[in-house]
DNA sequence: TTGAAAGCGCTAACAA
DNA sequence: TTGTTAGCGCTTTCAA
């Protein structure tokens, strides 16, 4: 134990040290690998004496491509985000694969970041960011880069999708909150629409209209709880007193409107208006709140998306696909309910 | 066009195009790289006309090591953690690391998936987790890799530690609940406890044994807000009602004591009893809620684990050091002030 | 300032 | 089943 402790061991120290090929050390490590069970032993045996562990560098170098999987996403610390991050990181780890997280507001910021992720012969690239330059998914389509977009647009011809059905989700949340007597309704969205807020209220506003209702519109700054309970502050009284149902883009927005309605304009619901959320956040059942939402369920999605990257990665010819997922009605307390 | 589309272009073709050798490409696309303006002029002429991108896998190879660092964190979809893995990916981005992200709950999980980790040769670690096991630091510590605990115990002398001031936070939240009057005190915390909710609560009931106050203790299953409001919901009443100053582990488990106490108990807060969390998380600040809590500053926290990092990065043989973050009372709505 | 040449540590054909 | 050999794409001395 004189030394040693400085440069780290590799395949050739180890054979030397079982009396093997390098080659054999290489096939000791590879999961299928075509191997005696006397050599593997002594291999393993060696490599463990000597603190040996395969460079992923160089295996991903040989193999053109490393385990590593891009993961985009912005607004990690939102409850929904943070969910899907989790998610989606464990069943990459689960199938093998290392997440390499890129957390950016900026697009641009993306861009680069992700330009620089491309060095490292990513296997496949998750994007949940609300910005995807085009130009970005058009390299990615020109290195021929597995790419799953998750609620987000299509927006060139690369790249699996999974989508909620917020088209559906729209309508059924108009059909909720008519459904429980709400004759008035009212839409909050934040000024810069995403691909999810859009879906949403456009086929809110839509299904409301083919029942001869036309809603309020009301606007937040930005999709947090802050903007969402300034604009509600913000909103017209008039015309807000009118509403006796409010849709809410997002949970997040929903509650801070909940909190503007209950607490900062003294509205009572779901009596006087009631209200309703989507995504279903952890916060959406905490007590304070007790929301009444349009469930996403991430769990599979996170599924769905891993599946739908493994599938791309061993067939990249596979044509584009698409999978919606089914959204559920979770009627807590903001929404009236009879029987 | 013809083909061209498959392999990436390397260093040599870029060279070939631009009629030079493949260390003038190479130097071009290193930093400090000792090029003429001309060569490099030519070099990124050609490489943008072929797509060229570095690759990291050879470069890191070849450097003996690549710009990943390993970011370990539990428990990401908790609004704290995911505010801290997301300052803390977003400062080794800025910093030109790459985040390579471990979410595990399992203690034997992150030890594989550690241990997975380290053959990517990364540059250096930072674990939140509350689960390192301490055999993988020593690893760590034999490998000479550089590694910053976040709020945890420094279980081995390796590794350089960044920590809120619990002990101090502690003494500061039974403070603060006897100056606003509270005689009777009361502390949740989770049955298994982690290095900061043991070095808070002990420090809180220490500093109130100091005054001649032996406070109740509470528990919950887990730091959740579901486990905590149970907890609360499952404790003595008749010592519960004696309660009149009720400090929480973290604020995830105020928000939940504080939904038990009032919603499902009745009792008045912060007229009856007065309820103090500790982190200062975004729904701490939520009108439903207004929690009085102790901050702690994770913005800075964030820029001071990177700034560690780098800087044992740069020499190996710094002395382990331990940054201890200042924590600050945030007074709002559950307790009482008089002026 | 530039180019030639020698690896970084590994895997994958191929041959034995 | 095993070993030999030839790269994977890059950086980096060393000379020129």
């Amino acid at each position: 134990m004189a030394k040693s402790a400085n440069r780290n061991p590799t395949s050739f120290d180890v054979a030397r040290l079982a009396g093997v090929s390098r080659s054999a050390v290489s096939r000791a490590f590879t999961p299928g690998g075509t191997i005696s069970p006397e050599t593997r032993e002594k291999v393993t045996k060696a490599a463990s004496e000597l603190g040996y562990r395969v460079n992923s560098l160089a295996r991903g170098l040989q193999q053109r491509h490393s385990g590593i999987v891009g993961l985009v996403a912005s607004r990690l610390d939102t409850p929904l985000r943070s969910r899907q991050v989790r998610l989606l990181s464990e069943a990459l780890i689960r199938e093998g694969f290392k997440p390499m997280l890129i957390t950016a507001e900026r697009p641009d910021d993306v861009s680069t970041l992700i330009e620089s992720l491309l060095g490292y012969r990513i296997a496949g690239m998750i994007l949940t960011s609300d910005s995807p330059t085009r130009a970005l998914i058009e390299d990615c389509k020109r290195l021929g880069l597995p790419v799953v977009l998750v609620n987000r647009a299509g927006v060139t011809n690369w790249g699996d999708r999974v989508v909620a059905d917020n088209e559906t989700g729209g309508q059924l949340a108009a059909k909720v909150l008519i459904d429980s007597g709400a004759m008035h309704l009212g839409c909050l969205v934040p000024k810069r629409k995403t691909y999810s807020v859009s879906g949403r209220s456009d086929a809110f506003l839509e299904a409301a209209a083919q029942l001869g209702i036309l809603p309020e519109v009301f606007y937040a700054e930005d999709q947090s709880y802050d903007d969402a309970r300034a604009g509600i502050n913000a909103a017209d009284r008039a015309i807000l007193n009118r509403v006796d149902g409010l849709f809410c883009a997002t949970d997040l927005m929903a509650l801070g409107a909940l909190d503007a309605l209950r607490l900062d304009l003294g509205m009572a619901v779901p009596d006087q208006i009631q209200v309703l959320g989507f995504d279903d956040i952890e916060q959406a059942s905490w007590a304070s709140y007790n929301l009444s939402t349009i469930r996403q369920d991430i769990v599979s999605q996170a599924e769905i998306v891993v599946r739908l990257l493994i599938e791309r990665i061993a067939d990249g010819t596979l044509v584009n696909r698409v999978e919606r997922q089914p959204l559920t009605p979770v009627l807590r307390g903001t929404t009236r309910h009879d029987g």
